[in-house]
DNA sequence: AGGCAGATATTATCATATAAATACGACATA
DNA sequence: TATGTCGTATTTATATGATAATATCTGCCT
């Protein structure tokens, strides 16, 4: 149990530490998990800890425990990506392009989608935040401002402005990504110059009101951002050799 | 905490119980959520079975806990829809023609991605099992099938074939959706004879891998579905008068 | 072989005690 | 008056011990 302790209590570190271990493939059917017993003497910690930790793993779909069943890791397929903690867990101990892929493939259906809701809905406090996001990406372009942080903040702004609980939620999650992905693909493909101008056509045409066109523009966007990691994956880059993707 | 009890351990009935009290805006600013003592003597159940209840809840984005400031109610932008408990506890509680609204804008983006997927992976086993779907679809006409479970195991067996891991994950919680949703949408459209027929167009695009002709057909019928929702919004039917909703 | 019964191990629950964190107010100081 | 420091009370965090419930295993019986 040596990660970051800042700012987590105990039964989060115990947590942040069980979960990384399942998720890295530690314990399943070759390696079950130890009983409560035995987590608490590796860890030294109280049985409070390690069961309200175990508690919140379970609450994430990681694993069940049943009386003198133990603590069973469940099929990956139960493991809620949807959760922050989950899908961070994933890309630190794992971090496969092909995630990157599978994420990156619901990033091409979610976010034109959101990009024409936002053209409907035209919250304009909300589009005006796209705007901040998109004048900020400029700024980059000349290093005044982080490139990195502004290219996310657009994308958040646009899942906002969609005013879909679910696609705002999910800003959550693409929050986590979009620092490995985004740091990716423009490794991958240069930071064009074009960066900028891409995203403004998404931005104009939500202003426009054009809905349908913000939809296609944000579709460009994501489909080049899909095609890198594909072609990258398809040159065989894994995760041993793809330095930047760590 | 007078709920289903049934294969539920009392730490589970207590996350249930309090789960649903926080959604249906029993605890909040004007009542915050009580203390652990007083949660323990309210409940009638110790220290340990309260605690790793809100620890439960803690992990789904509902509440934090911290020393001398007690059990908050985070801001509903923290809570994770996509955890299936917590979409159910939205829709047993809080059962909006909105929240459907929005989930089906959701839906809107993802199944055709997903239907564009399927045709393009090709795995005939999980394409088998679409058309098995479907057979059932066409059993459900003649009164031989469930047409709404039918409904579902089309729509989840395309998520599935997609061999996208967000897209099977988000078949769990549309499976929670779509018992509510599919039963509107039929009751305000009327089950058409069409039904069958609109849903093997994408089936059999999949089958002959015309992955652009399957996310046709899939926006196609998710439209309907939306529109239908959409016009029922516009009537000003709410949950006060639309019955079929619960 | 098949099934039942008891032994056993493990989590579930309860209870209690102590530690740690922090909101809040008292108080001092400038 | 404004501001910063400190103490106190309250609440959660953690630890520990005891008992209950339950699933699994084992061995005996048929």
């Amino acid at each position: 149990m040596n990660r970051n302790t800042r700012g987590m209590n105990l039964t989060q570190q115990v947590a942040d530490t069980l979960g990384n271990a399942i998720i890295n493939g530690k314990y399943g059917a070759h390696n079950p998990v130890p009983s409560e017993a035995t987590l608490c003497e590796e860890l030294n910690v109280s049985r409070s800890a390690a069961r309200e930790a175990v508690k919140s793993l379970a609450a994430k779909g990681l694993i069940t425990s049943r009386a003198r069943q133990g603590i069973r890791v469940l099929p990956e397929t139960e493991w809620n990506l949807f959760d922050a903690d989950v899908l961070r867990w994933m890309r630190d101990s794992n971090p496969s392009l092909e995630l990157l892929r599978e994420f990156t493939e619901l990033r091409v259906a979610v976010e034109p989608e959101a990009a024409m809701l936002a053209a409907q809905r035209q919250n304009q406090q909300k589009i005006h935040e796209i705007g901040r996001a998109l004048d900020r990406m400029k700024q980059a372009e000349t290093g005044l401002d982080d490139p990195l942080e502004a290219d996310i903040a657009f994308h958040l702004s646009i899942l906002d402005a969609s005013e879909n609980r679910f696609f705002m939620q999910l800003g959550r999650i693409i929050d986590t990504t979009l620092r490995v992905s985004i740091r990716f693909t423009n490794m991958r493909s240069g930071v064009r110059a074009g960066n900028h101008a891409e995203h403004k056509m998404i931005y104009d045409a939500i202003v426009a009101k054009q809905p349908e066109n913000a939809a296609a523009c944000a579709t460009a966007l994501m489909d080049s951002a899909l095609s890198t990691i594909v072609s990258a994956l398809k040159e065989g880059i894994t995760k041993e050799n793809a330095l930047p993707f760590r």
